[in-house]
DNA sequence: ATTTCTGCAAATGCTTTGCATTGCA
DNA sequence: TGCAATGCAAAGCATTTGCAGAAAT
């Protein structure tokens, strides 16, 4: 068990508080939020801070495997602290990305399911990102004259 | 049965040859194009065609259900004319997006499903995006050595 | 004749990049 | 001290928007 200065260290990664800070926002919330979130949440205690900055972190983060980048469709990156794989659901009112843990991932990581689609594709699968889209319970409420469209998510 | 012109009739949308290009361009390739693609693919036969009104095409067809949105994470939207809920598969290497036609999404849209994230949530489902990434055969032959990092899609 | 669509150019929004300065190790 | 990271501003892309002229109904 080490601390995630201690993991930084050990990659020749320099601690620095704006890091430190970036990280933390994300570990305290479930809102998955983007990188102009994360932003807007430091600048009262990190005044001086630039995007250019929360946009490397979070690249850095991703790459060491701290954390998952998120891609709901609504035209930013969300990052998630939680780098497990587990569903999401997006809602299409408001944006707001919630987590569904009670969904079994089991058969989507399956070594044996990975192997057919192999077979079936030639590809040789890493990752698996599982999205679902509607509106969530406040959303609903407002917007329930019925949405008679077709789902475009 | 029903043609798509009758289709776009029957909704007050008209037809033109811009748009019924866009749509045979989707229902000819498997390669899920996102619209520089797909305006790359029609500027040879249609010399004066914009990218905007390859973007506001995609936009409608994909508003009346002829065709569904990906969002792989590659920086661009990505179109797809089988409008069925259907797996897919990224290539971190090359970029390319493959259909998985044998996973199962039964599980995925099953109504008891549904119900359980609607209980867990509060949201109501109305639809899924499943994405595998990996490495295609042709970029797992180049890429060979090995690729230590975690995994970032 | 009316209404909608097209194509252009400008604008927008997210993200990346180059570089001088700052700060960690 | 030396190398990497920060912050700023500019640049880069994908996408959207406004609008005059063109085309569909």
């Amino acid at each position: 068990m080490q601390t995630i200065e201690e993991l930084l260290r050990s990659k020749k990664i320099k601690v620095t508080p704006q890091r430190m800070a970036v990280y933390a926002v994300l570990k305290q919330t479930k809102e998955h939020p983007n990188v102009e979130m994360i932003y807007k949440k430091l600048k009262p205690d990190y005044p001086a801070i630039s995007l250019a900055t929360v946009y490397k972190t979070v690249d850095m983060l991703k790459r060491i495997g701290l954390i998952q980048e998120l891609n709901v469709g609504d035209g930013s990156l969300r990052f998630d602290a939680n780098a497990q794989p587990h569903a999401h659901i997006y809602c299409k009112g408001c944006g707001k990305v919630t987590d569904i843990d009670n969904f079994s991932f089991a058969q989507l990581q399956n070594q044996q399911t990975w192997e057919d689609i192999a077979a079936e594709t030639g590809f040789q699968v890493s990752a698996v990102q599982l999205y679902f889209y509607g509106l969530c319970s406040h959303c609903r409420r407002k917007n329930s004259p019925a949405d008679t469209a077709p789902d475009t998510q």
